[in-house]
DNA sequence: CGCTATATGGGACAAAAGTAGCAGACAATC
DNA sequence: GATTGTCTGCTACTTTTGTCCCATATAGCG
């Protein structure tokens, strides 16, 4: 059975009940014993998502933490004139939405799904008490925000340093594991921080110097060592 | 007796006591018990630094967590060629250098003192000693954290979507509390992620526009809606 | 007072980034 | 295979930002 939960936008499968085997593959929740992952599994909730669908957006009140268990989530923020920046990529075995929780603030970015995305959802009070109850927990956590935080110095330093030209090549590589990345010039202009005409144009530059094959929907990266020299001057 | 400290590059004064009173008045000590105020003063290290001086360097390993009293400290990164980017301004009661602490990872960030600044040192032992035993301590750094996510999008948010022009009004409005900004156009220019002739010019322009009036070291805002204008546009 | 370091003013120029507009190519769907 | 929507290519143009450089002003200090 599959319904649509309202509170979460998301499509549930009340069916499948979550094991604490998925917790413990969670890197938040391996030191926890198995009776507490028995008891945090069943206050926890699944959430499936397609590609595209809008998992959280600006200013809301946010449910819980979320985990992701496949795919991919995308955090980004907007500005006035629907221009988008993405902030970082969530990836499966990590969460997001942590900021809201323990501030108390409104929601700052935006949370879409790039595939088919899985996820788990705890509660901000579970989430409490768990805290309270594992000091090893509220370590990892602290590690989590840790590296959220040194993500988004470098992206300031990105977007405060390097030109564009740069950016993309980063981005390129980052995103190019087997030599192909699956980005449109759009999405590629968001998380570069510019609009899609220049990415666009930065593009047909590596294009014409060798560096890549255009392709719509993909850019095929040819001198993986060519846009390294890009990045390093 | 004032003495050098070769590990944190820091004036000491061995006498004066580090109280539980001083603790308390820090907001993430505030739910603590005064034994345990008692027993973790004895563990702290008091740190002053001049204006100037260098507390922290990028990469370097850090000793502990730095909470400030007194002052105000930057956070910033340096460009390959020299640019810097400020990323914080610590101010009283605050806390830096979490990140290194909770990751493990060196230190990504500067931090100098911007005015004198008196500061206590808590070591990484005790911190975590600390966390153990007091899950609202937890609570509460992972508030802090949060707080500086969320400054951090909001400073993406900034260099991503607006000028110089806009941000530069923005840390105008931020500084002169009392009308007047004490700041170099050096300084305005790494706050705003420029250099010193863009935010020259632009501190120009502002001032022919009879927004702003300019003195050696400081701005004079004579026009706070002109420049909110400018940050809404 | 003269020296020095720092802060500022400002011109000329170059490069990067953004805007606007539109045609064509491709993929998916009916 | 026609249609629709998305993605891309490309040009012309404007604005913004950055670089280089040097003159001048100001504060502090011996």
């Amino acid at each position: 059975m599959v319904s649509l939960d309202h509170h979460t936008n998301c499509l549930i499968e009340n069916i499948s009940v979550i094991t604490s085997r998925e917790l413990a593959s969670i890197s938040l929740f391996t030191l926890l014993d198995e009776q507490t992952l028995v008891d945090t599994a069943r206050q926890m909730q699944r959430c499936i998502y397609r590609p595209g669908d809008h998992i959280l957006l600006e200013g809301e009140q946010t449910p819980g933490l979320f985990f992701v268990q496949r795919g991919r989530v995308r955090l980004s923020c907007t500005a006035p004139d629907g221009r988008e920046q993405v902030l970082a990529l969530v990836k499966s075995g990590e969460m997001f939405n942590a900021v809201p929780l323990f501030d108390g603030q409104p929601n700052p970015t935006n949370a879409r799904a790039m595939s088919t995305v899985q996820t788990l959802l705890l509660p901000q009070k579970a989430l409490f008490h768990l805290i309270n109850q594992h000091p090893d927990l509220a370590r990892a956590l602290l590690r989590e925000m840790a590296e959220q935080l040194r993500e988004l110095v470098v992206l300031v330093e990105d977007l405060a340093f390097r030109s564009v030209r740069e950016r993309l090549a980063r981005q390129l590589l980052y995103e190019a594991e087997e030599g192909t990345a699956e980005l449109t010039h759009q999405e590629l202009a968001e998380r570069t921080g510019t609009v899609r005409e220049i990415a666009g144009r930065a593009l047909r530059q590596f294009a014409q110097e060798g560096l890549v094959q255009l392709k719509r929907g993909r850019v095929i990266v040819l001198d993986r060592d060519g846009l390294l020299d890009i990045v390093g001057s």
